[in-house]
DNA sequence: AATAAATGTTAATCTAGTTTAACATCATTT
DNA sequence: AAATGATGTTAAACTAGATTAACATTTATT
């Protein structure tokens, strides 16, 4: 099938048997969905951790107000689900939606529990990759309070020029915090130099 | 010496027998810190990850126009540390100081990895902890994005109500991302009940 | 090709939170 | 007890970003 995205990215972090992969990939589930299917809705448990091959997905908050709240994006070679939900099996706090059609190995609770257990390496894999991802959501709580919007704009083109291509602009603005009006005012700004 | 209450929070987490608790504590340093003195300085190599046993910490960064923007106040049986500098050995973004007389216990970065390795456990030990600071940074996030600053203070309040008593109030609008000239506005307006 | 739906822009008005600055209170040191 | 420094309050003027609403453009559907 289609496993070697997600085993050329754990080997970047931990080396693997031939043996070890086999088990990995007899425990896992590779699935497609379609563009604005979930994967996973607020308020339900979040069922799986995926590995996405292909595709884009959106993980968002919807407050009282009804109003989405963009949390991250992923593509391929990340992760997404609503890890609080996962881990804990509770109600989620967030949706995640595919904005492309998508291709994903998905690893269940159940079968992850299993799989650290038969392989206690994983421990590692995913201690560091959850090292990252807290890494980073720590920088931008900083961004957000110490930089502009205009700024936190420009770094996010900066960082992620491939995702601005593929999702519209009103999503951007959420990601950033801001309406979809001030960010296109911000780009007329830019434009416009100001 | 004093290392109870690291051994008993890691119980919560994983199961330790008395040898394996004994190379634990063969590999950390009982440290005690002044109120004002600096654990770790932005700009520095972070040199160890911190567990308090009393004491009270706050991780800041001071962003270029001098400013200070607390991410997190640490206390009793919580972690302190740039994980970002100390995972990767690079400088800091973070400043770790201590705001009141703070004994702590220090995991250097080459102990740890030493004991990664003679305790495979604790991988699994470190992921739950980064896990459980991942989901509570991305819902932060969130609160930042969708509530009012007097909402996140209220909110702050109640989970944190002796961490509250403790700190001077400018250091909790900073870390509710106002300054402190609303913070005293909010307040005002709580008693006021408007 | 025409229509509808989704996405993006512009501009006026409004507001949550900032800035500045003066003053008040509390704690610590001499 | 006085003096100094740290912390907290109040109020007026200001601004980054929100809201509303009308319109423009692009994309998808018939």
């Amino acid at each position: 099938m289609n496993h070697k995205p997600l085993l050329d990215y754990i080997n970047k972090y931990i080396n693997l048997t031939v043996e070890e992969e086999t088990i990995l990939i007899s425990k896992v589930v590779l699935r497609n969905y379609l563009k604005d299917q979930y994967i996973s809705q607020q308020g339900d448990i979040c069922k799986s951790a995926n590995f996405i091959i292909s595709g884009c997905t959106k993980t968002f908050h919807v407050d009282m107000a009804g109003q989405e709240h963009i949390v991250m994006f992923s593509v391929e070679d990340w992760w997404t689900s609503d890890l609080g939900s996962f881990i804990s099996q509770t109600p989620a706090d967030f949706n995640v939606q595919c904005i492309e059609n998508t291709q994903l190995i998905q690893f269940t609770y159940d079968n992850l529990e299993a799989l650290y257990t038969a392989l206690p390496k994983l421990e590692r894999l995913f201690r560091k990759i959850i090292e990252r991802a807290f890494i980073a959501s720590q920088k931008r709580i900083i961004r957000n309070f110490s930089l502009t919007a205009k700024e936190r704009y420009l770094i996010f083109k900066e960082a992620y020029s491939e995702i601005e291509q593929r999702v519209p602009q009103y999503m951007i603005a959420s990601y950033l915090g801001i309406t979809k009006e001030f960010l296109s005012k911000i780009k007329s700004q830019i434009i416009h130099n100001q």
